[in-house]
DNA sequence: AAGAGCCTCAACCGCGCTAAC
DNA sequence: GGTTAGCGCGGTTGAGGCTCT
């Protein structure tokens, strides 16, 4: 059938986003919180789209992203994440709340992927020149190639992020350096949370059953701003329809392994709540 | 110093899906 | 049941910054 675009239109305005709209938004999503972005640019005035707006807000605005390097912890969890569940970045962010998953895919796609490349280039060349060892040393070097092909390998994958530091605590949200830098009394700086935060679960409610009409839960890009992580309900449904990993190895293999997990038991509980899904 | 090439990442685009009508 | 509107996702683009020569 075909949808106009719903850029196309006279009138709206595109590219970067200056600092005056970036207040409008945030001002605006403060009073009502986010959601029902086709109401946005009507209600502000703002000469976005719906879109765009629902963009800048999920991948710059929101409050409790992290922004800047990417720590080893982090990296290895989305090495470990995109290998097992593909390229799946909202999957993914999930998992990093504090990151979007534009960021995400942004950082898989210039730092990661480069460097996973260049790994198994060298891992293949060195291991052409191994070729008379045993399998079993030859099962150390070659994890890549086979990367979460295997039951095996999808275990070996989380080994690492098992025994990885617990999840940064640090906070700094962008909103408040933003505001700080911008406008004095934009937000109270006492207050860790946003104002909707404190009413989020409210909103969150209400939202999910109004706006999103479906009652199932407030999608990921939208549920992140804390530390509760969003599980894909329908949506996994659509996307995750391909490269589906050995899940019930998986729940066996978290459920024995767990007991060592320490400060990533959430993130264990969510990997089974997601294997469960799929 | 300056131009070329490379890199990063914010933003856009197109599509799939669901809900509403 | 068909059509339309709205949302969210993954892929892609391109402006601007950075590095190299």
């Amino acid at each position: 059938m075909g949808r106009p675009p719903c850029c196309d239109k006279i009138g709206i305005k595109k590219g970067p986003w200056t600092p005056e709209e970036d207040i409008i938004l945030v001002s605006y999503i403060q009073e009502h919180g986010p959601g029902n972005w086709r109401s946005v640019p009507t209600n502000t005035g703002l000469l976005r789209c719906s879109k765009s707006c629902r963009l800048r807000w999920t991948n710059y605005l929101r409050p409790g992203i992290k922004r800047g390097n990417f720590t080893p912890h982090e990296e290895g969890m989305i090495i470990h994440l995109q290998a097992l569940l593909g390229n799946k970045w909202a999957s993914i962010a999930s998992y990093l709340p504090q990151r979007t998953d534009n960021d995400i895919k942004n950082y898989w796609n210039t730092h990661l992927k480069k460097k996973l490349n260049k790994s198994e280039t060298d891992e293949r060349s060195r291991s052409e020149n191994m070729v008379l060892q045993t399998s079993a040393t030859r099962n150390t070097l070659n994890h890549r190639s086979t990367y979460a092909s295997s039951t095996e390998n999808i275990s070996r994958l989380l080994e690492g992020w098992m025994r990885a530091s617990p999840k940064s605590s640090t906070t700094t949200t962008f909103l408040e350096h933003k505001m700080q830098n911008r406008t004095n009394n934009f937000i109270d700086h006492h207050n860790d949370q946003f104002p909707y935060e404190q009413h989020q679960g409210s909103w969150e409610e209400g939202h999910s059953k109004g706006i999103n009409g479906d009652g199932q839960g407030i999608k990921n890009s939208e549920s992140n701003n804390g530390d509760d992580v969003h599980h894909e309900d329908g949506d996994d449904d659509h996307h995750h329809h391909n490269a589906t990993p050995p899940l019930t190895f998986i729940e066996k293999w978290l459920l024995e392994e767990t007991s060592t997990a320490g400060g990533q038991m959430e993130e264990m509980s969510h990997l089974m709540e997601l294997s469960n899904m799929l």
